[in-house]
DNA sequence: TAACCCCCTAGCCAAACGGCTAGGTAGACG
DNA sequence: CGTCTACCTAGCCGTTTGGCTAGGGGGTTA
């Protein structure tokens, strides 16, 4: 991890000029300069400020009101953080649209996502270099923004569950994670001081959620959603 | 996708004069574009191509005999595939040097990977900067680049199997993708066309290779060595 | 206050799983 | 030729599941 990062960004670099302002936020520094490289292509665009981990976003949003922030979801162990602070941002900064850059497609994610106020959502390994400039302008200009596949997913997320989407509780994480590991429900149960009935209760409740019918499937899916 | 994408790289670029000259092979054009960045602020180093498929790094190895390939096992479905790659370039092209630069840490694919002739292992999330250009060099020098956390797993991994790793069959991996669907035995081997005496086989087999003992830490560990 | 949600617990029963032993075939490699 | 590996099948038995119904307590919000 490079710690912070912002060092990489000397301040006489705000272009207070350019027409977009970016933010950029990937815990990957491969990742930060290719985006910078892509989107400074464009004239206009300026990647005014990196951030590495969920604190840097706050500040670097904090300091340079950016009009995009374009953010990785996945800055540390907990996903669920990087859902929270685009909440936050979304409430206290109105002025920048976020934009999401994703590993993987996620169901859960993505529409929980869109809940908090971001109006873009890319996977990184599909977009090309010139969707990401226009998806950038979309996304600036209020547009949402969804990435191959990721429209029909939300479609489906949004309708088969009525209201709103699936939200594992911290409890039913704690348990998913044991059964990642090979637990059996009476070795959870005394990891997070439970019964096993309490343990099995959870289960139930986080297969409904994840439409899972057996505890590998639940895994896997939970893996993919990139929770674990 | 991006088709094939070695139109990006005009051939009046080739830099025969480069010291090193470098094949970039990843999926993802954010990374391509970080790498080539990242690389050639280092003089001496020259990216003479980019690869996004299979077929494209085999090409673009032939076509320019770099003297390293920078690749992420993973360009497609199947990361055994990438395995097969490194072995052919590797025997084919004994003057370029691979150095594997992958999402995750996973111990099965770095232990395969070493045994067939690559000689670098980092990982995306945990590079600096200056470490890539750093192990580039190395590479290019002859000497095996490890990433942190890579090389205590080597050791562990080459310890605590006698000879060969753990390589998991075609067979097997199919029966642990019908798991991690939540797909029972019994469904499993209709699916396949075998008795459900041979899912459970192909399941004991699997559950020693990865060291798990019950199905859902199976599902676990292969989603974490990215092979569903 | 009622309506929710999250958390916790209990018991039941059929089905599925894990771990084992003990076989068989076909192809590859030396 | 024997040896290896991947593959396939059978049966046994105790344990673990999945799915269900039916409760209670504490917190938040309308």
């Amino acid at each position: 991890m490079d710690s912070d990062v912002r060092s990489d960004v000397p301040l006489g670099r705000r272009s207070p000029l350019a027409n977009t302002r970016i933010v950029v936020a990937d815990r990957n520094v491969i990742i930060r300069v290719g985006l910078r490289s892509i989107l400074e292509r464009n004239t206009g665009m300026a990647v005014v400020a990196e951030a590495a981990t969920y604190d840097a976003v706050l500040d670097a949003v904090d300091e340079h009101g950016p009009d995009v922030l374009i953010i990785d979801l996945d800055l540390g162990d907990d996903t669920t953080r990087g859902l929270k602070l685009c909440e936050e941002i979304s409430d206290r900064y109105p002025g920048t649209r976020i934009l999401v850059l994703a590993n993987k497609l996620s169901e859960l994610i993505v529409v929980e996502a869109l809940r908090r106020g971001v109006t873009g959502y890319l996977t990184k390994d599909d977009v090309k270099a010139d969707e990401l400039s226009k998806g950038v302008k979309s996304v600036q200009a209020g547009d949402t923004v969804l990435g191959r596949g990721v429209s029909s997913l939300v479609a489906k997320g949004l309708g088969s569950t009525r209201h709103h989407a699936e939200h594992l509780t911290d409890r039913e994480l704690e348990v998913i994670r044991g059964v990642s590991n090979g637990l059996s429900n009476t070795q959870i149960a005394a990891q997070i001081f439970v019964s096993e009935s309490t343990v099995k209760f959870h289960l139930q409740n986080a297969s409904k959620k994840l439409n899972a019918h057996r505890r590998a499937e639940i895994v896997h899916r939970a893996a993919a959603a990139g929770l674990l």
